[in-house]
DNA sequence: CCGCGACGTGTTTACGTATTCACATCGAGC
DNA sequence: GCTCGATGTGAATACGTAAACACGTCGCGG
C-alpha cells in the first residue's frame, strides 16, 4: 500500500525547502559546492565527455543537491542559439492547429520548443514579425497564405534565422517553401467528381486573394474544363465553417443547381454540407461535396467528406529539415509534396 | 497604377543589402552611429521618456539606418523577465487548442509570447517540465487534468515563476487554480435533460482517473439522483471523438437503452452522436445527448449539441491575472467560473 | 549670488553561461 | 630522462542589454 499523502507531503517539503535557496542557483554555486570551477560545471551540462568521470559525478551530485537548473537564456545569449522555432500563424484555424500540433511534437522530440506568434488578420502580421525579430530564433515557419509578400521579403536572409514558408505558394522564389501540391490535388478531386458522372460544378473558395485558393481553383477548373465542364467561382470570404455555411445559401438552386460543389478547404466544405442540408438538399443525393486539407473532422462519420489529405507529418519534417540542415548551399529549396485523395461518402452517388 | 514588382524588388534589395551588415547590430553600434552611449540607446527602447526628445529621434534614426532590433535574449538575462508564458498541454485535443488560441491572443495583446510544451501522454510530462525550468518563464499554465499531482508539486513556489493550474481540480490547495464550475455545469445539464422528461440516463466519461471527469460525473449523478434516476458510468477511454464513437457501441440497446447519454466532453459527445446514429438510432428522437465544454464544432448545424459552454476568455483572463498581478499575498487564489448551458437540438424532444 | 533639485547623459557593472587559452599532469616512445 | 601528445581543469573573456550610480547642466527660489 502506497502512502500517497505522505509521498506528496515529502515532495512538497522538498519543494518548499528549496523555495528560497533555489531562487537563483547558478553554475558558480554548483562549482563552489563541488569544489571545481564554473567552467567545469558548464562542461558537465553541455559537453560531458570533456570531464573526467569522477568529477562529472561530483558535479552532478552537487547540482542535484542545490537544485541547479541550467539557464537557457544565458546559454542562448552565449551560444547564439535559442533552440526555439517560431511560427507565425492565423489565430483561428482548424488546419493550422493541426499543423502546429505536429510541429511542436516533432520539435519537442529534438529538445526544441515552439514559440507562437498568432495574428488576428493580415494587418497584424507586421506586429508579429516585430516580436519575431527580437527573439533570436533558430527558425521561423511562416504559415498562412494570407501573409503578404512584403512580409515574406522582410524575413529573407536574416542572419541565424532560417525562415520557411509553409503552404504559401506566393513565397516561391522569395523563401524556401514547403507545400502540398495544391494544383494536382485539386485536379485529383475534380477528376474524381467527374468520374461520378457530374455535369456541372461550382468551386466555393475561401478568400480569393489567398494564393492557395487561386491555385486550387485553377487546378479544379482546368481539370473540369478538360471534360468540357465549366466551373464558376464563388468566394466564401473566410477559411471557416461559418463562411462555408453562409456560402451555401449563394449556390443556385433549381435548374441551375450544380451537381458538385468543391470547397476551397475542409472547413468551408463542412460548412457547405450543413448549409446545403439546412437548405433542404441531400448530400450526396442532390449535390456532391469535396473539401481540401484532410482535417480530422472531415472523417467524422457525420460528414465523411471526400477530400485531399495533406501529409502533415511529411510537410513538417521537410520544414524542419530546411531549418536545421546545414545545407545552406541549397539556397531556395522548394518541396512540393503530393497529397492523398480520401474518398468519403459525400461524393458517393447511387451507381450511375 | 502601382509597380508591385519594382516595389518588391526594392524591398528585396534593401533586405539583401542589410544581409551581412545587419548580421549583429547591437545597441553599441547604434550608439556609435548616433554619437551617444549604449545606455542611452537602451533607454530609448525601454524607457523613452528618460531621453530628451532630440536625442531620442537621433537614436531612432540611427537604429533604423542600421536595422537594429533589440535582443530579447540579452534583455531577459539582464532583467530577469522573459515576457514569455509557458503552457503545458496535451498534444492532441480540440478543447486545449481553443484555450491556447485565446491565451496566445491575449498574451500577444500585452506584447508577451506563448511557449508551448505539449506532451503526448502523462508519462512525458516530466520531460516537458524539465524544459520549462530551463527557460525562466514569467508564468506557466498547467493544463489538462491528466497532469499528476507530483508534477504540480514540482512547480510550486519556483521563484519568479507563477504557475497556474487550468481546469485541473486536483491542483486545489497546491497551486492557484482557475476552472469552470464543472460540478454545477454537470448538474445544469442533468437538470435540463430531466426537464425533457427522461427516465434513464448513462454518463460516458472521458478518462475515469481525470479529476474533471470525476467531478462532472458526480455533478450529473447527484442531480439525477435527486430525481430518482440512476446514472451508470461508462468510460470512453479518451478525450477524443474516436473514443466517443467507439463507446456508443457499448451503450445498451433495446429495453435497457437509456433515454439520455451525457458525454464527459464535447469531443466524446460528438463521437457518441455519430456512433449512435451509425448504430441506427435517432438523436434526439431515440436518445438525448449532452456534451461539456462548448467547442465550436458543438454548434455546427450537423450536431447542434446541447452542452455547457466554458467562458474561455474569462478563464484565460483570470489565469493571466494570477500570473501577472503582483498580489502575491493572495497566496492560493481559486477562481471557479460558472459556465453557460447551451441548448441545442440534441436534447430537443418532440413535446411530451 | 548661492544652493538645490530636476533632468539628461555617460560610466560601470552584472545577468549566467560557453568557449578559448593556458597550464598541469600523466603515460608512452626513442 | 626527456620530449611529446593527450587529457583534464582553471582563468579569463564575451554574448547584448538594463540599471545603479555619478556627473554635469540648467532653472529656480531664497
Amino acid at each position: 500500500m502506497i502512502d500517497l499523502t505522505g509521498c506528496i507531503r515529502s515532495l512538497l517539503e522538498c519543494a518548499v525547502m528549496r523555495g528560497d535557496s533555489a531562487a537563483r542557483v547558478t553554475s558558480h554555486d554548483v562549482a563552489a559546492e563541488a569544489g571545481v570551477s564554473q567552467a567545469t560545471v558548464a562542461r558537465v551540462f553541455s559537453a560531458p565527455d570533456k570531464v573526467a568521470l569522477a568529477t562529472r559525478a561530483r558535479v552532478r551530485e552537487a547540482a542535484a543537491r542545490l537544485g541547479y537548473v541550467p539557464n537557457a537564456i544565458a546559454r542562448s545569449l552565449k551560444s547564439q542559439r535559442t533552440d526555439i522555432v517560431g511560427a507565425v500563424v492565423p489565430a483561428k484555424s482548424e488546419y493550422w492547429q493541426d499543423v502546429l500540433t505536429a510541429l511542436s511534437r516533432r520539435l519537442a522530440e529534438q529538445g526544441k520548443q515552439l514559440l507562437l506568434f498568432p495574428f488576428a488578420d493580415a494587418d497584424h502580421v507586421e506586429e508579429a514579425l516585430d516580436s519575431v525579430e527580437q527573439y533570436r530564433l533558430d527558425g521561423l515557419v511562416l504559415a498562412s497564405s494570407t501573409i503578404r509578400p512584403e512580409h515574406l521579403v522582410r524575413m529573407m536572409r536574416r542572419p541565424n534565422l532560417r525562415a520557411v514558408a509553409f503552404n504559401q505558394p506566393a513565397a516561391s522564389g522569395l523563401l524556401p517553401l514547403v507545400m502540398v501540391d495544391n494544383e494536382a490535388g485539386a485536379r485529383d478531386l475534380a477528376e474524381h467528381v467527374v468520374a461520378q458522372g457530374i455535369g456541372t460544378a461550382t468551386f466555393v473558395g475561401t478568400i480569393a486573394s489567398a494564393s492557395t485558393d487561386q491555385i486550387r481553383y485553377r487546378g479544379a477548373a482546368s481539370a473540369l474544363a478538360d471534360h468540357g465542364i465549366a466551373c464558376p467561382y464563388l468566394e466564401a470570404g473566410g477559411f471557416s465553417y461559418d463562411a462555408g455555411y453562409k456560402a451555401a445559401a449563394q449556390i443556385p438552386d433549381g435548374a441551375d443547381r450544380p451537381d458538385a460543389v468543391m470547397g476551397g478547404s475542409d472547413e468551408v466544405a463542412l460548412g457547405l454540407i450543413d448549409g446545403l442540408r439546412t437548405g433542404g438538399l441531400d448530400v450526396p443525393g442532390d449535390v456532391l461535396v469535396t473539401g481540401f486539407d484532410g482535417l480530422p473532422q472531415a472523417s467524422w462519420a457525420g460528414y465523411d467528406l471526400t477530400t485531399l489529405v495533406q501529409p502533415i507529418e511529411v510537410l513538417v519534417d521537410a520544414t524542419l529539415a530546411i531549418i536545421f540542415d546545414d545545407a545552406r548551399d541549397a539556397a531556395q529549396p522548394e518541396r512540393i509534396v503530393p497529397g492523398t485523395l480520401r474518398e468519403g461518402k459525400t461524393t458517393r452517388r447511387g451507381h450511375g
